[in-house]
DNA sequence: GTGATTGCAAATCTTTTGCACTAAA
DNA sequence: TTTAGTGCAAAAGATTTGCAATCAC
């Protein structure tokens, strides 16, 4: 990787959610968004950095997860009381759990389909329809 | 069986998942199945028993309804990392999630129709399909 | 410089576990 | 009596927070 590709897109992308671009951030960022979409959670992203030699600290990690899913820069997916994970693709998509290795997949497009939603209580609005798709190892 | 003692059915119900109908088992299964359909945490549940004046222990607690989750006599809905919610409908339903109350509200029959269910990843068997509708409060 | 950000360790919160005690069968 | 179940407190994980040190601007 002999790449002296500036980043710039990524600060950029930084500083529209109007977080400052300070090393640990952008190291975390490159990471994230640098690629195909992920599934990350804190522990495997910071896992990740010490194996890249960057060195930021677990609280961080959290602390910027937090951060970027709060500006929109992720989405945070729930399928497990044990562990938080976080998606790099925001779009409306949904998820298959793989429920002996603890990992998350895309499922692709339009593979899910809901013909009907519910009425949302009164008084409130949806904001957002989860479809989590559980799926174990076929043993035989 | 010339039984007449009070709540047999629910003794029943325990030993059929051959666990013993303790006094903690069963004055936790009166709160959960002796009425309508609920959705309870280990810590309401436990604030329950105490406003009852039953005492249990919140880890007695917490091994019941793993034990009754088990049994297949509850089931876990899982809408946030931050607690583990328990049903006492084991059929087949959806979720409201109440973002602001962090309440969970049933999804009435078949007011969620999933229309295409994607293929199951090679080597993997679907168990389970949860939709999750997110809602919020309207503020105006 | 000054205000935001970080690192660290301690705190918090939920949930599980080890073990002596108690109770069901 | 025999073994499962309970209570308690301690442990275990995941995540958050307080505060002094550090860094971006």
């Amino acid at each position: 990787m002999t790449s002296s590709r500036p980043y710039s897109h990524i600060i950029d992308r930084l500083r529209n959610a109007e977080l400052r671009p300070t090393r640990q951030r952008l190291a975390l960022a490159k990471m994230l968004f640098d690629g195909p979409d992920r599934h990350v959670t804190a522990e495997t992203l910071h896992g990740e950095s010490s194996a890249n030699n960057i060195s930021v600290s677990l609280a961080t990690v959290y602390n910027t997860l937090n951060q970027f899913t709060s500006a929109g820069l992720l989405r945070e997916i729930v399928v497990d009381g044990d562990r938080s994970y976080f998606d790099t693709n925001t779009t409306d998509h949904h998820h298959f759990y793989h429920v002996e290795s603890c990992k998350l997949e895309d499922i692709k497009g339009d593979d899910v389909v809901l013909e009907k939603l519910p009425p949302a209580p009164t008084g409130t609005t949806i904001s957002r329809v989860d479809v989590i798709v559980r799926v174990n190892n076929i043993t035989q």
